[in-house]
DNA sequence: TAACCGAATTGGTCAGACCAAAGCAAGCGG
DNA sequence: CCGCTTGCTTTGGTCTGACCAATTCGGTTA
């Protein structure tokens, strides 16, 4: 289903990208549907197809009198992957904040899910966090084991708000890394350690602990995957 | 900004009624835009404005050759509201998990303002967690406190991403919340608790133990909601 | 100067039309 | 009898042009 099929989902994409780059001023009034049917030379029906978008992304109002700018802060979730993938390279801060974000949600859903699991999916987690301390591989293969037990969890916990809260991030924020290649060296003590917690913490159900024990993990992903940003950072600020 | 007041808007909250209420399931076709367009005696093009929003908020796909109901677990966080208002009374499961991950996203915060808080900031924590610490006043003399404290924390932490969610969860929540007009009886010896280990934490920047005190605060919350809208839950199985 | 009024503009809706793509059923060939 | 192709029907995407109610804004009047 790709975005940019229909002409109003390009229209949307353009007048999106110009309003996230300030173009036009919080609270501004954008130019009328007919003037932008005139601009896009299309129809006033698609450009209110875009407007309706815009709407529902939560940057723009459309009322009597003409659709206004709306603060960021005020947006939806669904900002976030346009808003990253403005510059060459995400936005560091961004990419920060997104991964300790996604970090206390799954930590959280740790919580839950050693509060309410039965026997076999105690065994099961078990086995699972066992499965994480064999040493061999490295990130490439650490991470997925990391994002099956994650996901367990999650299927444990069925915190249905949490779960539509990470479908949005993920859809936002998944399309963007996938697409940088990084390699990040991650902290393997750092790792080890939150590891160790996580190991003892399940037996004794000790939710607090686990959801600790993700979140130090998040805490050394998030500083190996800034890091290994930086480079390019630095590669956009010389093309620039 | 009534959501109502357009046709569209209101055809939009009627399907979006009918497919919460799963009266089409999950993977069916919806009617065409122009047997909608009989139905509500409207006009394609407000047909087509109600799908958008609806399109939008995830819970339905639209592409050639027919608009397709999708999985409530793809949806947006925008239709917790209106899946929490179906019944008389809120989904109490949905309420314990909004003010779970609410909590958690709150702690969140705390880490990362404790981390990042220069000294005047630190400060004025100091003196909003002291404030939170007077007896006097109940239920709603306290909750205005914490939430000035949380706030504040946010600012804080500047963390978009969170600010983004919770913009979302506030909207589908609060207008739920407010109009239920229950007197939760607080767990006091579990918030002061809480609030002792806050005020021990914020001295230290020991961001971790914050965001401890902080869900522990929440888990207190959610209980004292969940138990004060239980007898709202008793009423509405007698009325069915 | 300030309140007021009317013309121009703007969004919301409607009607009817065309196109390309998807869905579907009948008919064809194997 | 089954499987594939053909061609008709339906569906969404877009366009045109029009009308209405509400807002805006500029000029007028008190």
């Amino acid at each position: 289903m790709p975005a940019g099929s229909t002409l109003s989902h390009e229209i949307a994409e353009i007048l999106r990208g110009e309003i996230l780059d300030q173009r036009y001023r919080e609270g501004d009034r954008l130019p009328s549907e007919r003037a932008m049917a005139a601009r896009f030379n299309a129809s006033r029906g698609a450009i209110r197809e875009a407007f309706s978008q815009l709407e529902q992304l939560g940057i723009i109002a459309v009322l009597p009198g003409g659709a206004r700018v709306r603060a960021l802060s005020s947006a939806s979730i669904s900002v976030l992957g346009p808003l990253m993938a403005r510059g060459v390279s995400p936005d560091l801060v961004l990419v920060r904040q997104f991964l300790q974000t996604f970090g206390s949600l799954a930590a959280q859903n740790a919580r839950e899910a050693l509060a309410c699991a039965d026997a076999a999916q105690m065994n099961c987690i078990r086995e699972m966090v066992v499965d994480l301390d064999r040493e061999e591989g490295g990130f490439s293969v650490a991470i997925p084991r990391w994002q099956r037990l994650l996901e367990y969890l999650a299927t444990i916990a069925d915190n249905l708000v949490i779960q539509l809260i990470t479908n949005d991030l993920k859809a936002q924020f998944v399309a963007q890394m996938t697409a940088l290649t990084i390699q990040p060296q991650i902290d393997k003590q750092a790792v080890a350690q939150a590891l160790m917690e996580l190991r003892e913490s399940v037996p004794d159900r000790n939710g607090d602990r686990a959801a600790a024990a993700i979140t130090a993990f998040f805490d050394a992903l998030t500083e190996s995957v800034v890091d290994a940003c930086l480079p390019r950072h630095a590669q956009r600020a010389r093309a620039s």
